[in-house]
RNA sequence: GUCCUCAUCGUCUAGUCGGCCCAGGACACGGCCCUUUCAAGGCUGUAACGCGGGUUCGAAUCCCGCUGAGGACGCCA
C-alpha cells in the first residue's frame, strides 16, 4: 500500500497505567514524526478504560516524560482541541451511542454471562485440558429476551470470509473469520474495551493512519471489523516491530532501566534517547546519529524494519554520548543548561560562569552523560578539590613537595595563563631541572584535580587560572610534605 | 491448541529492479598508533546471510518446505 503523503493525522494513546516506556516512546515518536514531517497533527488521547489500572499520576508522568522528550502534542490533554474530551473514560456517551446503533443494526448483542459464570467455564475447561484456550460459546448470542440484569455488549463477529489489512510495514495480513471470538465492546459499566474505544474514537478524531506497537497487530482485524459494521473509512495501519529485553522477552514493566524517566535520571539527553529509539526498527542507510530536525525530514515508513530487536544498554549510552559530544548537536549553551542540575545536586549550586564555559570543551569527548559531566566538572568549581585517597598517598609523597613548590614559585611569576604560556613555562622548569615530564606530571596531576586522569594539564590550569593553580600546588606540596 | 508474523556478525542494522556483497557501517570485544593521565581520534583483528530444496548464466536478495523466535487469542490496553 503506498502512504499517502497528505498531512496526516496520527496518535499516541497511551493507557495510564504506569510510567511511559521506551517502547511506548518509540511508538510516539515516529506518529510524531509523521506528522511533524508532513505538516500533519499529532494528538494524545488517555485510554482509561480501566478503571483499576488508570491513575491521573500516570498520565502527569507519561505526560511529563513525553515533552521532556520534546514530543510535543496538537490536540490532546492540557492542550485541548475540537474533538475533546481526550480522556476515553469522558466519552461514555459517544461509545453507548455506537453500541446502540451496532445492537439495531445485528452488529452485536447484548450478553448477560457474568464474569464469575465465564471464569468458572474457564477453570472448568483448564482443568481438563491446561493448554487449551477458552473461547466464549456464544451463549448470549442468538437470545432473544432482555432480562433486567446487567449486560456487556459483544460483537458478533462473521463465522465466513477473511479479514484483512494493508499493513505499511508488514504488507497485506489476512486473518480467517471463524477464528475471532465473539469479543466484548462494552462493560456493564458502560466503558468500552480496547478495540470499541480505539475504533470509535480514532474515526471521530479523523485519525488517518494508526501507528502502533506490533502486539496490536492480532486485534486490527477485530478494529476492521468494527469500521466495516459501522460503515466507516478505514484508516492505515502501521505496526512496529517490538523492542524485546536484552535476553529476548517481552519488555515489560518489570525490568528496571525501561522507563524514560530512568533515563532522563541518568543524565541522558533528550535526543539521546530519541536517537536510539529511532533507530531500533528504522534506518537510514549508515547512518546512526541524526539532529531532531534530520529525523523529522528523514523519517518514512519504507525504512521501517520487520524484524523484532533486543535492546542494548551499551548502544543506547553511545549514542547518547554521540549526541552530547558533538557541539552541533549539542550546542554549548543546552550543554550547560543540562549540565547546572548535576552539578547543583552535587553541592555546587553556583558555578563560576566563565570558568565554566572554558572547561566544557574540555569534558565534551569524556563525558558521556550529563551526570557524568558534572563529575568531570566536579574539580573546576570545589575548593578544595576532592582528593582521591589512593592517588593521594601514590602521587603526593613527600620527594614531590619541593617540584609542587618550584612550579609554583615559577608560574606565580608569568605573565600571562595560557595553556601554551603554561606548557612553556612547565618546560623551562623540566630542562632546567633536568627533569622528564613523566616524573613530574601525575603528582602535578593530582595537585590540581585530585585524581590521576583529567584533561591536559595545561588546559586545565588554563581554565583554573593562575591564582587557583598556584595556590592548589602550594597546598599539594604541605600534604605532600605531610604538614 | 488456534490464528498472525518474523529470520544478515553477540547487539542495532546496510543490503530498495537478483550480479558492484567470498556481505558494509555502528556498538561491544582484541591489537597497534597517538600520548603527561583519562578520554577522543586514526589504523586494524575476531565475528553473520538458520537449514534444505528449487527458479536463474548468477540469490543474502525470488518460490517452497523445515527449523527457530515472537505476538495475539481477557468484561487488559
Amino acid at each position: 500500500m503506498s502512504v499517502s503523503n497528505k498531512p496526516p493525522r496520527v496518535r499516541f494513546a497511551p493507557s495510564p497505567s504506569g510510567y511511559l516506556h521506551i517502547g511506548g516512546a518509540r511508538t510516539a515518536l515516529f506518529n510524531w514524526l509523521w506528522a511533524r514531517k508532513l505538516g500533519g497533527k499529532f494528538l494524545v488521547r488517555i485510554e482509561d478504560t480501566d478503571q483499576d489500572r488508570s491513575s491521573l499520576e500516570s498520565v502527569r508522568a507519561i505526560l511529563d516524560s513525553l515533552r521532556w522528550l520534546g514530543i510535543d502534542w496538537d490536540e490532546g490533554p492540557e492542550v485541548g482541541g475540537p474533538h475533546e474530551p481526550y480522556f476515553q473514560s469522558e466519552r461514555k456517551e459517544l461509545y453507548r451511542q455506537v453500541v446502540e446503533e451496532m445492537i439495531a443494526k445485528g452488529k452485536a448483542y447484548r450478553c448477560y454471562c457474568t464474569t464469575e459464570e465465564l471464569n468458572a467455564q474457564r477453570e472448568a475447561l483448564k482443568a481438563k485440558d491446561p493448554k487449551a484456550q477458552f473461547v466464549y460459546p456464544g451463549t448470549c448470542r442468538d437470545r432473544t429476551d432482555r432480562p433486567d440484569k446487567p449486560y456487556a455488549v459483544r460483537f458478533k463477529s462473521p463465522k465466513t470470509g477473511a479479514t484483512s489489512f494493508d499493513d505499511l510495514v508488514f504488507g497485506v495480513i489476512s486473518t480467517p473469520n471463524d477464528t475471532q471470538q465473539d469479543f466484548v465492546l462494552v462493560r456493564p459499566n458502560g466503558l468500552p474495551l480496547y478495540n470499541l474505544g480505539a475504533v470509535v474514537d480514532d474515526h471521530a478524531m479523523d485519525i488517518t493512519l494508526v501507528a502502533r506497537g506490533r502486539d496490536h497487530i492480532g486485534n486490527t482485524p477485530q478494529q476492521v471489523m468494527i469500521y466495516e459494521a459501522m460503515g466507516w473509512d478505514i484508516p492505515q495501519f502501521a505496526h512496529l516491530p517490538m523492542m524485546l529485553s536484552p535476553q529476548g522477552e517481552k519488555l515489560s514493566k518489570r525490568h528496571a532501566s525501561v522507563s524514560v524517566s530512568e533515563y532522563k535520571d541518568k543524565g541522558y539527553t533528550p535526543m539521546g534517547v530519541l536517537n536510539y529509539l529511532v533507530r531500533f526498527g528504522w534506518s537510514f542507510g549508515d547512518q546512526e546519529i541524526f539532529s531532531r530536525q534530520e529525523l523529522i525530514e528523514k523519517f518514512s515508513w519504507d525504512r521501517v524494519g520487520k524484524g523484532d530487536g533486543k535492546f542494548d544498554d551499551k548502544k543506547f549510552a553511545d549514542v547518547a554520548f554521540e549526541q552530547l559530544k558533538t557541539p552541533a548537536l549539542t550546542n554549548d549553551a543546552d550543554y550547560l543548561a543540562g549540565v547546572r542540575p548535576w552539578l547543583a545536586a552535587a553541592g555546587l549550586p553556583e558555578v563560576d560562569e566563565r570558568r565554566l564555559a572554558l572547561a566544557l570543551p574540555l569534558i565534551r569527548e569524556r563525558a558521556r552523560d550529563l551526570k557524568d559531566a558534572a563529575q568531570h566538572l566536579d574539580f573546576y568549581f570545589r575548593e578544595p578539590p576532592v582528593f582521591d585517597e589512593k592517588a593521594q598517598r601514590k602521587f603526593l609523597v613527600p620527594e614531590a613537595a619541593p617540584r609542587l613548590d618550584a612550579l609554583a614559585d615559577r608560574f606565580a611569576g608569568t605573565s600571562d595563563f595560557t595553556a601554551a604560556s603554561v606548557e612553556a613555562t612547565f618546560q623551562e622548569y623540566l630542562t632546567a631541572e633536568g627533569l622528564e615530564m613523566k616524573a613530574v606530571a601525575q603528582p602535578l596531576r593530582v595537585a590540581l584535580t585530585g585524581r590521576t586522569a583529567s584533561p591536559g594539564l595545561w588546559d586545565v590550569m588554563a581554565v583554573l587560572g593562575r591564582e587557583v593553580s598556584v595556590a592548589r600546588l602550594r597546598r599539594a606540596a604541605e600534604m605532600a610534605r605531610g604538614t
